[in-house]
DNA sequence: GCTGAGCGC
């Protein structure tokens, strides 16, 4: 289940993501989407966890909520638009 | 050093 998450502190990295939706079930993966030139953070990311069930109580629980000081939204992600650089999805 | 809707290379 990949999750997005938006508003995020600047400051926010993705160990405290993975830290916030691993206290409500397995966290496979999280990101922090920084800027590609300037390497900054953009403000959100993405989750990805094991359990779909999981996922979708972490996302009703960790939806407007406050993290690092900032109240962030929770919403399930869309799909990655296939590009010559990623996967092709099947 | 800064900002604040929205979707990752």
């Amino acid at each position: 289940m990949n999750i997005f998450v938006a508003r995020l502190n600047f400051k926010t990295r993705r160990e405290d993501l993975e830290a916030a939706f691993a206290q409500f079930g397995q966290v496979t993966s999280a990101k922090i989407v920084k800027d590609r030139d300037t390497g900054r953070s953009k403000g959100f990311g993405f989750v990805e966890m094991a359990n779909d069930e999981e996922a979708n109580k972490a996302i009703a629980a960790l939806n407007e909520t406050e993290l690092d000081g900032r109240t962030i939204v929770v919403k399930p992600a869309n799909p990655k638009a296939p590009g010559e650089g990623g996967a092709t999805q099947s």
